[in-house]
DNA sequence: CTGGATCCCTTGCGATACTG
DNA sequence: CAGTATCGCAAGGGATCCAG
């Protein structure tokens, strides 16, 4: 017996599972934009986020080899996050998503996107 | 003062608010591969959908103009359900998840995904 | 500095029954 | 045929405090 594909429907759900929370796109795109990144880092850039979701999101990715952590076992400590291969097929999928949007918002500038340009910086 | 651009991080939470759900995608994506479909045929096409989460998730997609929905005012009710050019412009990027998916999968082939073969017909 | 533990609330989603 | 209505659970996520 030989394996069939995976058919669509189970490909979206199964994507979505990896990269679907509130903060999982970001992190990795935060990742991916300014390198090698560690924790303070993070949590600096990812607007809004508690330590809890960050830790937990984190894990989540790793565990799903989309990310991966390095510990320096010093004083104090040291952890750096990077994407791996396959997480980094998944940047120009951010990027597209990306464009999408710009592309929906610079065609109606009275957006509701723009009601939180406190929160993202506008 | 002039628009800036949104930034990254409000792009992808933006975008996964619209894309985000469960059904969402697979929704859509077979919306794009069967064309122009119908409440029924939906309801058969996305293996496990109740129809409250059918109903529910269409109207989502309809205010945000991903999908349109037409309504022939006639006994028996029909209803016919099409993607926005909108909509349209999200199927690549649906398509590109499909690769990512079937790349991890083939190279693993013990890979749990092949633990739901019973739902999506393997 | 990089988290873990706990409590609590909201939302998403499922199951079932009913309707113009 | 194309939905609505109601109930209820479970997961996701926020706030706060604690720790090696």
């Amino acid at each position: 017996m030989t394996l069939n594909k995976p058919t669509p429907d189970c490909c979206v759900d199964f994507a979505f599972q990896r990269i679907g929370g509130k903060y999982k796109g970001r992190i990795m795109y935060s990742i991916h934009t300014h390198g090698v990144s560690r924790y303070g880092q993070l949590k600096k850039l990812i607007a809004g986020i508690t330590p809890k979701m960050l830790t937990q999101t984190l894990r989540e990715l790793e565990n799903d080899k989309l990310i991966h952590r390095k510990v320096y076992t010093e004083v104090p400590p040291k952890v750096e996050y990077t994407l791996t291969e396959s997480g980094q097929k998944l940047i120009p999928f951010i990027e597209y998503l990306k464009e999408w949007v710009e592309e929906l918002v610079s065609s109606n500038p009275d957006h509701e996107l723009y009601k939180h340009h406190e929160l993202y910086g506008r």
